[in-house]
RNA sequence: GACCCCUUCGUCUAGUCUGGUCCAGGACGCCAGGUUUUCAUCCUGGAAACACGGGUUCGAAUCCCGUAGGGGUCGCCA
């Protein structure tokens, strides 16, 4: 924390553009987003850096698909690759390469490790100096630091003090051969950058606990001041297990065997079986294949990545709401809140320090809390945008006022933004397609009790709707079947419970009037009359 | 294996620093009931935890020691 609140705070999120942005990514940089933002003072920032020194694994396709996630997320950064507005412009034609895709008021960039180079040069040669560094027997221009023999303590925020003792720590290697030339390790690379950007905040994940004695001797043999370190509860999912892609392709393949698909392979997805089988015995957890394999079994994958989220339909203000709370807590009963509460709320003595783990039924009911609350056309549009991209098929189907009415049908309903084309799948199907003969408990009961009146009733109320719901629209509907029951005094279910059987196989469906809105005229007296020719 | 970190309901956590107001509070989930034409929402109620063992103290979830369990690091990955 900073002594007095006058002091500027910096802070950076420094991923690795080897693959997407993982939610205890997304975490880490929240808090170093909020911290920087609420808890310092004038010339406060927070930066985003690429950490590309493994040059074979970094993608540019991974360092825009983390800038588009964070952007997603509604984070901003002061300097670093530049801060686009709109999430979206982070596509492939977004060339991290081009120097005027950079924001760096304070000229302390470049923001990809791999551009430099010589800055490291610069940090190397005052260690080879001091005789503090040298090349490895090996050779091949790798350099090791010389750990010095001293017991090493590393203040930290939240985990207190935290001593090592002398001789625990090995040599390690700070340049490295790389294809290409030679590059400095992680040890390395982030404690210079860190220094020559100004960072006095480190928040980052406990997996790098143990390595902080390393980054404090070299700041100690570099000459830098040491910034505040936050070493913050790593995440897991909920049998402990660590949440990383191999779950994904866990489910698969498990899937995958359940289902035999073992023999043809996945030509559709251009998936050859050699492949396949690989995929299967272990050898690897190649994501395509897991993917093609969800996509043939029509599978869902444990969400993993931010990416993954946004695709299953979560909210960033629920995500971001959710993930704030793993690991910190304002220190009242509130649990529901935005980023700029957060903001003038978080700080590193109410971080936790036990690791958590991920549940999604929390995030569920976060989610659709987020959700219901959305204003009606927004949720609209958001629902527009999530199925032109997912479930096309509602968007041929239905015109505006329809979708309307169906987003709004489910607003109350939904966890997701994907959830309503399951729930709701009734609506887009045939009408040939509705299954009576295979009916739930619930569902045959409401056709066969009492003698069948059910259905008898809806034999009647058909003509009603057919001869009197003109123009047609839910409300309408709605008040005939009121006066239909109310004259006949039968409690509506009686009538509503067979018609929504009739249009949906079910007896889950959202209000009559709402369901018969979205459906129209012609596709419920279609289904009414199916069902009544399956049920005689 | 060595070193380091952690340990309150199934899960996320408040309370621990500044021992008594805690026979431990909130949230998700679960169970029961109510509202609703179904579902969802919503409302009410309920079950559910201080890892274990010693010690200090008039008094310990809170302080000390030990044990157990979980996690992390020990890569020319980051």
């Amino acid at each position: 924390m900073p002594d007095d609140a006058s002091q500027p705070v910096i802070t950076r999120f420094a991923p690795s553009p080897t693959g997407a942005l993982h939610v205890g990514g997304a975490r880490t940089a929240l808090y170093n987003w909020a911290f920087a933002k609420g808890r310092g003072g004038p010339g406060s920032r927070f930066l985003l850096r690429i950490e590309d020194t493994d040059r074979a694994r970094s993608s540019d396709d991974s360092t825009r698909a983390i800038l588009r996630d964070l952007r997603w997320l509604g984070l901003d950064w002061d300097e670093g690759p530049v801060c686009l507005d709109d999430w979206r412009s982070y596509d492939a034609s977004f060339d991290p390469d081009d120097p005027a895709n950079t924001l760096d008021p304070r000229g302390v960039g470049p923001f990809y490790q791999s551009k430099r180079l010589d800055l490291y040069n610069e940090q190397f040669q005052k260690l080879l100096d001091a005789g503090l560094a040298y090349e490895d027997e090996a050779g091949g221009g790798a350099l090791r630091f010389k750990m010095p023999d001293r017991d090493i303590t590393v203040i930290d925020e939240v985990l207190g003090e935290v001593t090592v003792p002398a001789g625990q720590t090995e040599d390690f290697v700070i340049r490295k051969g790389e294809s290409g030339g030679l590059m400095p390790t992680y040890h390395f690379a982030v404690v210079v950058d860190d220094a020559l950007m100004g960072v006095t905040h480190v928040i980052r994940g406990q997996e790098h606990l143990s390595n902080a004695p390393k980054h404090v001797a070299l700041y100690d043999a570099l000459g830098f001041d040491k910034p505040t370190y936050a070493h913050i509860p790593l995440i897991f999912n909920p049998d402990g297990s660590k949440m990383s892609k191999r779950v994904k392709a866990k489910v698969a393949r498990k899937a995958a065997i359940d289902a035999g698909l073992n023999d043809n392979g996945l030509p559709s997805a251009g998936i050859p079986n050699d492949e396949l089988r690989a995929f299967l015995s272990k050898d690897n957890d190649d994501l395509t294949v897991a993917r093609a394999i969800a996509r043939q079994l029509r599978l869902a994958l444990p969400e993993i990545d931010v990416a993954d989220f946004r695709e299953s339909g979560y909210l960033p203000t629920a995500l971001l709401n959710y993930l704030a709370l793993l690991g910190w807590n304002p220190g009242d009963d509130i649990e529901t809140f935005d980023l700029a509460f957060l903001r003038d709320k978080f700080d590193l003595d109410r971080a936790g320090k036990s690791n958590a783990k991920f549940d999604r039924e929390k995030l569920f009911r976060f989610n659709a809390d987020a959700i219901a609350a959305l204003d009606p056309a927004v949720f609209r549009d958001q629902l527009h945008e999530h199925f032109a991209a997912r479930h096309p098929r509602f968007l041929d189907l239905m015109n505006d006022n329809a979708f309307a009415a169906f987003a709004e049908a489910y607003r109350p309903r939904a966890r997701t933004l994907d959830e309503p084309a399951q729930l709701g799948g009734f609506f887009v199907a045939d009408d040939g397609d509705i299954a009576y003969d295979n009916l739930d408990k619930n569902a045959r009961k409401a056709l066969t009790k009492n003698d069948g009146v059910g259905v008898t009733h809806l034999a009647t109320f058909r003509d009603v709707l057919d001869q009197q719901c003109d123009p047609w629209t839910g409300a309408k509907a709605h008040e005939l079947l009121q006066a239909y029951c109310d004259e006949r005094g039968v409690g509506m279910g009686v009538v509503a419970q067979p018609i929504r059987v009739a249009v949906s196989g079910s007896t889950v469906t959202p209000g009559i009037d709402q369901t018969l809105d979205i459906l129209g005229r012609d596709r419920t007296l279609a289904r009414i009359d199916n069902l009544l020719a399956a049920h005689t």
